[in-house]
DNA sequence: ATTATATTTTAGTTAGGACTAAAAATTAAA
DNA sequence: TTTAATTTTTAGTCCTAACTAAAATATAAT
């Protein structure tokens, strides 16, 4: 059986994967918000159903057949959070919790239906890749907003999505994927950055602007963009 | 806690009282199709949390909290059923099952965007109606079609929902809410029923004629309506 | 190399919600 | 009213997926 709980895991699985490379049951466990023990009976589960393989202390890894499943998850929520976002004006720091539970619950059929209404999009309004039905996805490579030097300049490529009150802040400055940003000057120790986005100067901490990833990124001499 | 089973279980003792009257276990049991057993242990458990109350053979009955909770979970249903359809093209005799996941999960800010954006309407595409926020709900009154006799005339009030085989087959028909219908002649013994809906002429079995409501029921001497 | 720390797994519970088989209570029929 | 049929409830299991506490294994530090 396929149930939600196994939907997520997945997921989590496929993120972490990306993000980090390898994936401990710690990670899944802090991810999930669940007991490490817990991830590991999962784990056991999984591994059974052979939608991941693991190696002990060495993580998981998916198998085609739970990749699959996570894209196809994947897939549903990011379609779903723009839906969400272009027909019903739900902002964006909410799609995300309202996608959570959607993506479990919608039928092939109508995912085409939505998909098709959008007109077959590319990414989500937190400009995360929409993967295709056959599991292809295109991740456009980016780094983190922190790593850009004084003078570079690039466009938001994507931000992280998981908490509405970093998205508010993030959104309040106009940081929306394939915003304009020039980072104007960078404090030492991890301090705050100033930067312009489009035509508007703000300062960041450095805490939010790693969760900006930029794309694009180019030097400039002007004062402007 | 408030499980997508008791929401299921609520919902169908709401539907059952008002179709019935008498909310026994086996009725409970047969619409969920769950075993009577089953149902005993929940209704005891739903009876503690004071969502309704329960006289042995007697049956069950919502309280205001449990009617509260059932009226709130139709609300979602009917609403999303008219959605899927307004929005997404979704066929009417899809819409239910789609309809059954998703009310669960939907919160209460994406259910008020989408009944503004439907401009607040009073019935789903069954005809069934929409009840109000605040518990809410207007009944129109009606009679199964195989009531009427021949000569009489009347509007589609609401079909029945569950099969969708049988919601093609009355959608074939142009059998949709507010469609007038004129009963031509009735075979007797239960035997099918000569009719006319708008201009066209149909023959229906009374099998599928039972699950059709009709109102706004006059007499009749002219062929057409 | 030995100890300390971090990570992962095992063992044993718990809660929700279903099931079957069998017993008990109610209603209907003879 | 006694028997028969129906309805409901008990009793005991099972499965999923979480939990805590404790044990085992790996990695890091002295």
């Amino acid at each position: 059986m396929r149930t939600e709980s196994i939907e997520d895991y997945l997921k989590a699985i496929y993120d972490i994967q990306k993000e980090k490379g390898k994936v401990s049951t710690n990670s899944l466990s802090e991810k999930l918000n669940v007991a490490p023990a817990s991830v590991t009976s999962m784990i056991k589960k999984l591994s059974l159903k052979k939608l991941l393989t693991h190696k002990r202390y060495q993580g998981v890894k998916l198998t085609k057949a739970g990749q699959k499943i996570a894209l196809e998850i994947i897939r549903h929520h990011r379609l779903i959070e723009l839906y969400l976002q272009e027909a019903l004006g739900v902002p964006w720091d909410l799609v995300h919790n309202e996608a959570e539970k959607w993506e479990h619950v919608i039928s092939e059929d109508l995912e085409e239906r939505i998909d098709k209404k959008l007109g077959y999009p590319i990414s989500d309004p937190h400009g995360s890749p929409i993967p295709k039905r056959d599991g292809t996805v295109i991740e456009l490579d980016s780094i983190p907003l922190t790593d850009l030097k004084p003078g570079q300049t690039g466009e938001v490529a994507k931000v992280s999505d998981h908490d509405p009150k970093l998205l508010r802040y993030i959104g309040d400055m106009g940081l929306y994927p394939k915003a304009k940003v020039k980072v104007v000057s960078v404090e030492p120790f991890s301090g705050p950055l100033t930067i312009n986005v489009e035509k508007n100067k703000y300062i960041i901490g450095s805490e939010a602007a790693q969760y900006i990833s930029i794309t694009n990124i180019k030097f400039s001499k002007s004062e402007l963009i």
